[in-house]
DNA sequence: TAATAATATAATAATATTTGCATATATGAA
DNA sequence: TTCATATATGCAAATATTATTATATTATTA
């Protein structure tokens, strides 16, 4: 799965707390029942996006599955959500107000 | 604007890529027309979006728009989409198939 | 083997996103 | 001024995503 089917996959705050607390380690769907405040086929149908993007995976341990990470990208993207950027990214240098520098591109008419 | 509303807007073929040509430095509308293949009206909402993300802003030349990037997570986030992962994560210890370990869970009946 | 627990699937309704098109605004040039 | 260029906005249509509800599947227990 390419990697902004992977963003697309990942931008649900339902599906960010389910990566996050497999994280931690394995979790069946009831684990998942106990803090997600929505209905179990919703759980489901969530876990089922997540593994046809190839981010997660589960085995099967009775009537138990047991879900957990599967995609190494995972760690490293809630990891820098998680991070604390204080400040923006330095202007250009060619600010128009600051008189600064030339903008690096052909002019139209 | 938080991280999932960060995520959503990027998660989007356009927006990447208009996200990664600003990477490169400052760029106008009609740059940004040359090579994305998409209407002038559809970029600008695209931007539009960005912006309202608080993921670029822009500084008036003329009758320029030079837009660039503002928020420093996006230059982490492209760089772990460009990351290559050639393993998937190390499987759970407690697969039922290599019979090691214990599910870290209550059972049910 | 019947009942139950754990989980998934299907169908639908509700909602959000995306694009296309027409038009508006603003600046600089003639 | 008037015109052309650069860019934005508004709105409707098309499409995609999400949640809900009912039902199905599978494995365990009684």
């Amino acid at each position: 799965m390419n990697r902004i089917e992977v963003l697309k996959v990942v931008a649900h705050p339902v599906r960010i707390a389910i990566l996050e607390k497999l994280s931690d380690g394995v979790k069946c769907v009831s684990d998942l029942e106990e803090f997600l405040e929505i209905t179990q086929p919703n759980i489901s149908q969530h876990l089922t996006a997540l593994r046809h993007a190839g981010l997660i995976d589960f085995f099967i341990d009775g009537r138990l599955r047991c879900y957990f990470l599967k995609n190494p990208l995972i760690p490293d993207l809630l990891q820098i959500l998680k991070k604390d950027y204080s400040e923006d990214l330095p202007g250009p240098e060619c600010c128009p107000v600051t008189k600064k520098g030339t903008y690096p591109g052909e002019r139209r008419r």
